[in-house]
DNA sequence: ATAATGAATATTTAATTGAATATTCATTAT
DNA sequence: ATAATGAATATTCAATTAAATATTCATTAT
């Protein structure tokens, strides 16, 4: 009892430094948010910080991959909508996430920095979230399947191939180039492509050399 | 006839200048070319250069432009070929664009840091660029309503969609996340399901709730 | 023993300034 | 008049160092 008594402990006096390190991140970014602060914010001595984590990159690295987390969670809950159809589910995950990119990038410049620093240092954090994203669509694919509203073949590739499809509306940088609106209406016109493909149905046009005027 | 000729030559000089800026660029990266090695490499002083040009940045500018002009008619080229059909000249243009974006990141990396510097400056460029590519896919489109083989509504707005799909074949920075034989297999998946797309007839299966086990 | 600290050390950032380079301009050559 | 130049000026870069910050560690408190 005592030794997991002492690991709770532990646990929260990272949470506690963690939450005081992310406001800081948030508001100053993480050059200019020193290990003094975030040590004062949490009433205790810079030396402490160090029983509890390695360095501040340490720290850092753990706001990222919590807040790609949440951002996770939000398109999670749109991709396994009991009231939508594979449709409307495919929609709303692309839409959620140009939305959460967009807000990164605009309104969360801050963390929009740490998350470039981070995952340059950590490119497994980008890889594992984009393996999520990809087991989504390959849900909301099988739901298609199984509802007959998607004729695929296989979902795996054709998770990859959509994700490979909308990854312009997940990378931030690209958040430049056009104000969201636009954006949106790009997605929703990728949106309606891909769906035209997801229920295909396999009887192709053949093409005739020479025969059209 | 005088004011011809000054102008050829005024713009045989400008092209001369221009070269001689390319070569170390390529070389040894804008910032590390100084307007007097470029003069000495055209036997002139540097201040005549400024006769032909504003300043430094307009030269590269215009060598970052040319450089662009070239990757696009090599997916011109490749968007009519007269012995491929619709199918192909899409999977062919996306191949192509692909492969200049890989060659301009890794073989090409001292004008990849110009392109990136320039457009900055002036991203008019970039949006002339995807205009550009834009139009080469309405024309493919076209062409394949023609022969009957894409079932399209909308063709600017379709190529808009294919665009925004593919787009991350077209973002240099994009090449560190894979190697360029994964991307060229996304690329193959994506098209693919474009293809589908295209060719879709319009007979939608209808979502029936609750019919399906 | 565990948690925490203050002080010491190592590393990074920021300010300074001299050197290199871009740009301008008055003057010269054609 | 047009083209070109050398020298003057403005701007940017790079080396230097002082200050700030990250990290470690010997010591103290619980």
């Amino acid at each position: 009892m005592q030794s997991t008594r002492v690991i709770q402990d532990d646990q929260a006096v990272r949470d506690r430094i963690m939450a005081a390190a992310l406001i800081r991140f948030r508001q100053y970014g993480y050059n200019k948010t020193t290990m003094a602060e975030i040590a004062a914010d949490c009433d205790m001595s810079t030396a402490n910080i160090y029983r509890y984590f390695a360095n501040k990159q340490e720290i850092a690295g753990l706001c990222v991959a919590n807040c790609i987390q949440d951002r996770i969670r939000c398109v999670e809950e749109v991709a396994s909508r009991v009231d939508c159809s594979a449709s409307e589910r495919l929609r709303g995950f692309v839409l959620t996430l140009l939305q959460n990119c967009h807000d990164t990038w605009s309104k969360d410049l801050k963390i929009h920095e740490l998350l470039l620093f981070i995952t340059s240092e950590h490119p497994e954090i980008v890889h594992d979230k984009i393996a999520r994203l990809q087991e989504l669509l390959q849900a909301i694919l099988e739901y298609g399947v199984s509802t007959g509203e998607f004729q695929v073949e296989d979902t795996v590739s054709t998770a990859r191939a959509i994700y490979s499809s909308i990854a312009v509306f997940d990378i931030p940088l690209s958040m430049n180039f056009y104000p969201l609106q636009v954006f949106r209406a790009r997605a929703n016109e990728v949106v309606d492509l891909l769906l035209k493909g997801l229920s295909y149905t396999g009887k192709l046009q053949r093409y005739e050399e020479g025969s059209p005027p």
